[in-house]
Order: structure tokens, then sequence, then C-alpha cells
DNA sequence: AAAATAATGTAGCTTTTGCTACAAACAGAA
DNA sequence: TTCTGTTTGTAGCAAAAGCTACATTATTTT
């Protein structure tokens, strides 16, 4: 039961020579982008429907309590993506309205693009929203072209 | 005193009738489970691999420290996933396995599918590392659709 | 067998994201 | 203006996942 080997050629079954340590931390890493994505964008979403967005309706469309919302709100300030004000509603910076709007057109393709292979509405956008931060570049490129072909 | 709205007709701007919120906190549950998930995946890698899984090469595989596997090992145990003992190495159980198989499989065709889409190779195993955890039934079956009918 | 190295374990800290319960501020009605 | 209900804010707790630093146990080498 030898722990390691030796061997100067590291004959690794995993499937490639980078290290998948890196991967898996990067994947990590996308996910501390999540929250903050999923806030912005429903931000975003509130003050288009009614020109303003409050800590209670973002609670209600992230399904979390109110309590919640404030404290990530405050990070959010802290990281410049929105502005408050005591007893104000929120309000997004221009980086805020930049991820937002980034957000925004990356699910929906995800979602388009789901639907284009044939996955229901419904289960086509409770996946996109888990799926959608983390599509990179590359898948969704391959994603547009797909869609592009499809539309046909 | 809820925030609820009584009417009856619920017009929001949300894209659908059924509430985002559900959505939003199915993704966050799926959360949960996706650490798990990463770990008996390395886990059964490495037994294939190695004849064994002991502490210090999950974290190489994951990225992470040893003290953070021991950790959270504990609580794949305590979710009887995996079974441990001092100064052992760690082993699956059934219920660890077939989860790990399932995970595995899903991983795969996730991969598969993102190439036969025409992500390169390195874009495709990263972004299938996080997307892999959100692909619902529905969508995988659509994956092997797509698959099946390009591999003509 | 003793020493050196590697693996495992323990203690204690951090951040993030949830929660409930209670307090204060605001807004609309009476 | 006062009463009432909603919204916002605060306090304090929990679980998960990460870390460093140090201690203990195995294993390998000499």
């Amino acid at each position: 039961m030898s722990a390691k080997q030796k061997s100067p050629t590291r004959r690794k079954a995993a499937p490639s020579p980078g290290d998948t340590a890196a991967i898996q931390r990067h994947t990590r890493r996308a996910h501390a982008q999540e929250r903050a994505q999923d806030y912005v964008e429903a931000i975003a979403d509130l003050i288009a429907a009614h020109g303003e967005a409050r800590a209670t309706d973002i609670a209600k469309s992230l399904g979390v309590t109110h309590v919640t919302v404030l404290r990530t709100v405050q990070r959010l300030q802290r990281e410049g993506l929105v502005t408050t004000r005591p007893y104000r509603s929120i309000f997004l910076t221009g980086a805020g309205n930049a991820l937002a709007a980034h957000a925004k057109d990356r699910h929906e393709k995800v979602v388009a693009f789901l639907e284009a292979l044939g996955v229901p509405p419904r289960a086509a956008r409770i996946d996109a929203e888990g799926i959608e931060h983390h599509v990179g570049p590359q898948t969704l490129a391959a994603m547009e072209r797909f869609l592009s072909k499809a539309k046909t």
C-alpha cells in the first residue's frame, strides 16, 4: 500500500497533464462570483420592472430572507457593484450594471440554447440558473454557433 | 404580515408564472451536493488508479489542504457516503459508490457533449466541472440525443 | 533500532450565506 | 396626529469550506 510511486514519470489516471487541482480551484473561485451575479441580475430586473430595487423585493425574487439580502448587499457595496443608503432602495454602479448586463445576456443565451437543444422550457430555466455561471467564453461561443445554425 | 400578495393574478415581470424564488432555492440546494459529489468522484478515481484513497491524494487532486479534506470527509461519513478509521485510507460505502458512479457518468457525458459541440477539450473540461452539477435529467437526455446524432 | 520523512490529526481562525427574533423607521389610513 | 402595517435595520446563531500552525502517528531509510 505504498502511497507514493517515486516514478519520475507521473503516470496518473487523470485525463490530462495539466493538473485537475487547478481546474477545481478555478471552479471554486467562479462560485464566489455567482451570488454577486445573481444579485445584480435580480436588481437589474427589478429596476427594469418597477423602477427601483428594494430589499424586500430582492429577497422575494431570490427566495431568501431580507436579512440575507441586506448583508449580501453590503458586500456588493464593498465591492463597488451597488450603492445603498439607509432606508433607500438599491442602485447599481457602472460596474454593477455592466456585470448585470453581461450576466443577463449569458443567462438568456443559455436558456435559448437549452431550449434549442430540446430541453423543455421549465427544465431549461431551472438548469440554466446553475449552468450559466460556468459557461466560459469558448463554450458560450459554441452555443451561439449552435443557435444560429439551428435558427435557420 | 408575510409579504404575500393576495392578488389572484400574479403580475410579475418574471419570465414565467412559476416563481423564480423556488428555482433559486433549488439551485442553492444543488450547490450543497456539489462538494460531496466532487469528493466521492475524486475518491473513486483514486481507488481505481491506486487501489486506495488517502487524504493527501484527495487534497492534491482537489487542490485543497489535507485539513479541509479531513473535515469534509467527516461530513461525508456522517452522511453515509464514506467510511474512515484513524490513520487508514478512505473507502466508499454503497451509497458513496453509487453517487460516484452517477457523477462520473454524467461528468463524462457533459465533457463529451461539450466537445461534440465544438468546445476545445481544455475548456470543455474546465466548464464541465462546474456545469455537470446543474444538469438535470431532461437536459442530460437532450445531450445524449445530440451525442448519438452527432456520432453518425 | 534510531532517525528522518511523510501522512494524519487537532486547534483555532476566517468568510460566506443562510436563519430567527426583536427593534426602529417610514408611509398610508383613520 | 395618531395608529397600524410594511420595510429596513440589528443581534446573534449555524453550517460549510477554506486556511495556518502545531502535534501525533506511520513509514522508510540509514
